[in-house]
DNA sequence: CGACCAATTGAATTGATTCAAGGTCCGTGG
DNA sequence: CCACGGACCTTGAATCAATTCAATTGGTCG
């Protein structure tokens, strides 16, 4: 559960994002940092600090309300950038969701740095809108299946969907129960619109019919 | 429905948010532009650009899906600032809730004036971060008391709500329908912990039942 | 193997929606 | 001034999607 520190690492990573290294080429990046599963690499109400660029693994940022219900606000992955949050105090917390290499980012150059930080924050609050718009206005069916699709996007192959995840966190991410992403999950293999080859693999059949599901 | 053009105002209003002073600072506003009621300030998949802050009125911000659904990511208020979007299309829209007065903001001195913005972006990430926590995780006897209570904490009365926008819309941002939307007033009103004087203004009578609403 | 945790599946329940009347408010024109 | 029309809001009853509760299955690790 407790964080380990860092190891050297095989220099930069492939790193998705053109946006990434723009936001780098003004920024002291730490060593590695290597988060076990499920440990807290920020905590809600923690003073706000530096960005945090995932190098492998996967992390989840959450909120959590008073009487435990958890909402999972993103999920990022190798070059994605999260530590995002207004105000000087985490109005939410990250964790690692299967053992995650995560690197700290400073500003070297501030204003540069700033520069590069507001296109990648407006980027993340586009991403939260249409997050607004799934959770507001979508059927679980369609919850699902904008979620393998998004997934699908953002992974390198054309038709496999890794799941690092639970349910319990899908779930969270998605504003339904676990039992609801399971059922749905199998509606789609029923459909043989997927394949479940494993709990954590999802083959994409038809990627058409994920777009189309209706209402 | 047309957007009718710029008249000279009372000089700078009194704007609650010293952000948006600092903000101004560096910025070169234009004159007030008038948008009537429904009238669309700028449009989903239209260039990105300027800024804008909110005079009088109530501007709101909403995503359309291709079948009709709408959702309503936020509500602007006179001191608000609003037209923030990831990319250099608009994935949102801004219409005029009820008559809006609206100052278009563009950057003076641009590095500054990216400083500032940065600042209001992650607000606005934040605020859009607990919405989710609302559309995802909330009962709509929840959502309904975290709207009243929300509009309570940005207006100037202790405990009374101006609701200048109709059932339908304040559905859509909650991601319930309007009916529902009547039924939980009504639900409030009988457990005497609001009144409804008027169809558009609501007496909180006892705040702390709003908060503690329970599901 | 047995223990444990995650995932699946089924059955019953329920919160919210859908569908269907009414009611209220307001502007307009006879 | 009042009747009419239309838009919005309220309320009721039936329906349904998703949740809750309850087993059962599957997978992993000591």
């Amino acid at each position: 559960m407790l964080a380990q520190t860092a190891f050297p690492t095989t220099s930069s990573t492939t790193l998705r994002d053109p946006q990434v290294h723009a936001l780098l080429r003004h920024a002291r990046p730490s060593a590695v940092i290597f988060f076990s599963a499920n440990s807290v690499i920020y905590a809600q109400g923690e003073q706000t600090g530096p960005l945090y660029l995932v190098e492998f693994g996967t992390v989840r940022v959450c909120r959590m309300t008073a009487d435990g219900r958890r909402q999972i606000n993103s999920f990022h992955y190798a070059g994605d950038v999260f530590g995002f949050d207004g105000g000087t105090e985490h109005q939410s917390y990250a964790e690692s969701v299967d053992g995650a290499g995560v690197r700290v980012i400073r500003a070297a150059e501030p204003t540069a740095f700033g520069r590069e930080m507001l296109t990648m924050a407006l980027v993340g609050l586009g991403r939260s809108q249409e997050h607004l718009l799934l959770l507001g206005r979508m059927s679980a069916n369609e919850r699902i299946a904008a979620f393998i699709l998004d997934l699908l996007e953002r992974q390198q192959s054309d038709d496999v969907v890794m799941l690092p995840m639970q349910r319990n966190d899908i779930a969270d991410y998605l504003g339904v129960t676990f039992e609801t992403v399971s059922r749905v999950l199998r509606v789609l293999k029923d459909r043989n619109i997927i394949r479940l080859p494993s709990v954590d693999r999802i083959e994409v059949c038809d990627a058409g019919a994920l777009a189309n599901i209706g209402r």
